[in-house]
DNA sequence: AGCACGCCGACT
DNA sequence: GTCGGCGTGCTC
């Protein structure tokens, strides 16, 4: 007897079982195939992860796959390891963690076969037909310049993006005889148009951290690169994927979830003369596919890209980095909660190869571990070209009148930049025009009706909106409880920082960069172009500023509210708030024109903030380490979450009390519940949110009970009537 | 997650 | 008397 054990995109933890297709043998079945199979009324793609000779299930119930979609396995045993290691790590269904891992076409049963993209590339006498001369046909010359253009051969699907649908255009250009087209994998032909930029001279620094790692390319290790802002990382990267090139092996490069991984990854296009897989946001699911098939087939010697591309299928994987490592864009908020940052050092392990997480900032997991030995620590303190850091200074604004948030000796500091001829930054964790909108006859608020939170007031689309759940409504004239007129825009957003700046400083050019102002695709790359070339002098924004980008015309950066991150809700807060400043300040200043950092601040004297400012980023981080370890927090100890989130308080409690119970009758000494508890916002999106936290000093002693109690929660009744997920190495509670 | 089954309120 | 509400249970 033949059985095969699938896993299917469902909320369920098991395997399902199902007899092989009909006139198909055992030897064409292997673990890693997909499938279509029957399942419930409709049919379903599965992936196969055994070849079994007994069924679990009831052998009579057993229903019959209906087709085999790949002839050959998909994943080997290595990938199915990794994402069945995964599905019990963060304790969630296994067909859902393989849903996350493959790309969509291949998740909806596609075949492998299907994914040549259509290319459209130039004929000869194409490309030296002047579009000018098209007079009649203005479209037919706009899409000729559009291929004349890009000088590779473009995917349908890209110029449909660029262009919208012409399909019949292009035939027109194809009978004209201007142009062809071919399958040829698009992103192949990209790399390979590039002209390869030199690289540039390493420093000692930087050729030590290579030579640390180039010296066991051959096992694990993790590496941890400490490197200040701009101290040239990426060079260190590039240096040692080049390596791992030259090997014959493939390098895995995640990076964080920023508008800027386009840049990045032209970046390592330019430098890289081998065949690469970048995945970024922009990519069609065809070309997505593709790209990850290219990566399977060890076409690719290198994949860049964001949290998901852990799981992409490398056959020689040599090299794992992840940059920017305490970025909590790595660890996914919903569904399988993994951290893929993790997950990277885990599949460095299980591949044999090093794997090097980098940071100016490195999260406490991190360093710790490189204090501890468990991790080699790589330093780079040195920026390149002779830049100086910039220096930072603390601004007391107590009892001082600040117009838009901003102090009036800050203010007068922008003045002198500007009229110095530099770029002035200022820094303001929250978008919108004012957080708080409230009457002041009667003392009326703008709640959101489905969370507990304010409503945010935004100007230019004279609205009230909510952050939290997306809830919006028109900006009301009169207040809704009482009629009165005098309604109040309380509290400091980017918005109105923004009108405050372009009021008071008229003569030059100012660009906000936030969630807002950036809502299209690519307008966020075009704006930093901009402030590139100097078209602005005040750029203000939100956090979105702090990431990836350096501005070297920057003189001066001031951050207007620091002190939020100093109070936090929860533990980490400090630490992402040191995070923050830290790359913030290094947005700034180069080799001539050293940048200097204005913090306002109510608290000048907050300890934490000395010890970051006096000391730096690593005594910061060690007098942290001290302090957690003293009241055993992670990276002390080892947590897990049980939220749970339901319309009615009640039957949320009600199940955290139920999975509180169970975990007593599974036997839990070892671990510390804490709970049930309200989430830090309580209703939101018109549930309400309970949490069960559970500690324990070992990840083991976690892990097993975990293991044992998690199935239990799944059969619980009051289980059915809430919205519940286990979050294992939680990053926030919220 | 989807989907069916099943037992209680406002409509032809 | 029926249509349909979403509580409950199952999917190999």
């Amino acid at each position: 007897m033949i059985v095969l054990r699938v896993a299917i995109a469902v909320p369920v933890f098991t395997l399902f079982d199902y007899l092989p297709p009909q006139g198909i043998g055992q030897k064409d079945l292997r673990p890693g195939m997909r499938a279509r199979v029957p399942f419930g009324r409709g049919e379903r793609t599965a992936l196969i992860f055994e070849v079994a000779t007994e069924a679990r299930h009831s052998p009579t119930r057993l229903k019959r796959v209906s087709q085999l979609i790949d002839p050959e396995p998909i994943l080997r045993a290595g990938d199915l390891e990794l994402l069945r290691w995964t599905a019990e790590y963060y304790q969630h269904p296994i067909g859902e963690v393989v849903a996350n891992a493959l790309p969509v076409r291949l998740r909806q049963g596609k075949p492998l076969s299907a994914l040549q993209a259509a290319v459209w590339c130039l004929t000869a006498s194409g490309r030296a037909q002047p579009p000018s001369e098209l007079t009649r046909a203005p479209r037919q010359a706009r899409l000729l310049r559009l291929l004349q253009n890009a000088d590779t051969p473009l995917s349908q699907e890209r110029i449909y993006r660029q262009f919208g649908p012409c399909l019949a255009l292009l035939r027109r250009l194809e009978a004209r005889g201007w142009l062809d087209r071919g399958g040829l994998d698009p992103a192949v032909a990209d790399v390979f148009a590039g002209a390869q930029a030199p690289a540039p001279q390493l420093n000692r620094e930087q050729r030590a951290a290579v030579e640390r790692v180039t010296a066991s390319l051959d096992r694990f290790r993790a590496h941890l690169l400490e490197g200040v802002t701009g101290s040239g990382k990426t060079e260190v990267y590039l240096a040692l994927i080049e390596a791992v090139v030259a090997r014959g092996c493939q390098a895995l490069v995640l990076v964080p979830e920023i508008g800027l991984t386009p840049q990045l990854m032209q970046r390592f296009q330019r430098r890289l003369a081998v065949p690469l897989a970048l995945l970024h946001s922009g990519l069609g699911e065809v070309e997505r596919a593709a790209a990850w098939n290219r990566a399977r087939l060890g076409v690719a010697g290198v994949v860049i890209g964001t949290r998901s591309s852990l799981f992409t299928p490398l056959p020689n994987l040599g090299l794992v980095v992840v940059d920017e490592e305490h970025d909590l864009s790595f660890k996914q908020q919903d569904g399988v909660r993994y951290s893929a940052r993790d997950l990277a050092v885990y599949r460095a392990q299980r591949s044999r190869c090093p794997v090097v997480l980098g940071s100016a900032t490195p999260s406490f997991e991190s360093l710790k571990n490189a204090a501890e030995g468990r991790y080699l620590a790589l330093h780079l303190s040195r920026r390149a070209g002779g830049a100086q850091a910039p220096r930072v200074e603390l601004m007391d604004i107590r009892s001082v009148k600040l117009d838009a948030g901003v102090s009036p000796r800050l203010a007068g500091m922008v003045g002198e930049e500007l009229a110095a001829g530099n770029q002035v930054l200022l820094f303001l964790n929250r978008r919108g025009y004012a957080p708080v909108f409230t009457c002041h006859d009667c003392g009326w608020l703008a709640q959101c009706q489905r969370c507990d939170a304010r409503m945010t007031v935004h100007q230019s689309s004279q609205r009230l909106d909510c952050h939290h759940c997306g809830a919006s409504r028109t900006l009301p004239l009169r207040c809704p409880e009482c009629g009165g007129e005098s309604l109040l825009r309380l509290g400091q957003g980017t918005e109105r920082l923004e009108a405050m700046l372009r009021e008071r400083f008229p003569q030059y050019g100012v660009v906000r960069i936030d969630r807002d102002a950036t809502r299209r695709r690519g307008s966020l790359g075009a704006r930093l172009e901009e402030i590139k070339s100097g078209k602005y002098s005040l750029l203000l924004g939100t956090q979105m500023l702090a990431k990836g980008h350096h501005f070297p015309g920057v003189t001066l950066v001031g951050v207007l509210d620091l002190d939020q991150g100093l109070f936090g809700a929860d533990y980490r807060s400090t630490e992402r708030m040191a995070q923050l400043l830290v790359q913030v300040a290094g947005r700034a200043g180069r080799a001539d024109k050293p940048g200097r950092v204005q913090v306002q601040t109510r608290h000048p004297d907050h300890p934490l903030l000395q010890t970051l400012l006096r000391a730096g980023y690593g005594e910061f981080a060690r007098a942290g380490l001290l302090e957690r370890r003293a009241v055993q927090l992670p990276p002390y100890s080892f947590q897990a979450l049980l939220r749970a989130e339901a319309h009615r308080a009640e039957a949320a409690i009600g199940f955290l009390d139920d999975a509180t119970a169970a975990a007593t009758a599974v036997g839990c000494d070892a671990v510390t519940l804490w709970g049930p508890v309200p989430a830090p916002m309580e209703r939101r999106a018109g549930r309400y949110r309970y949490q069960l936290l559970l500690q324990a000093a070992q990840r083991r002693t976690l892990q097993d009970l975990l293991a044992q109690w998690v199935p239990v929660l799944a059969r619980l009744t009051s289980a059915r009537r809430v919205r519940w997920s286990i979050d294992v190495d939680p990053q926030e509670q919220y």
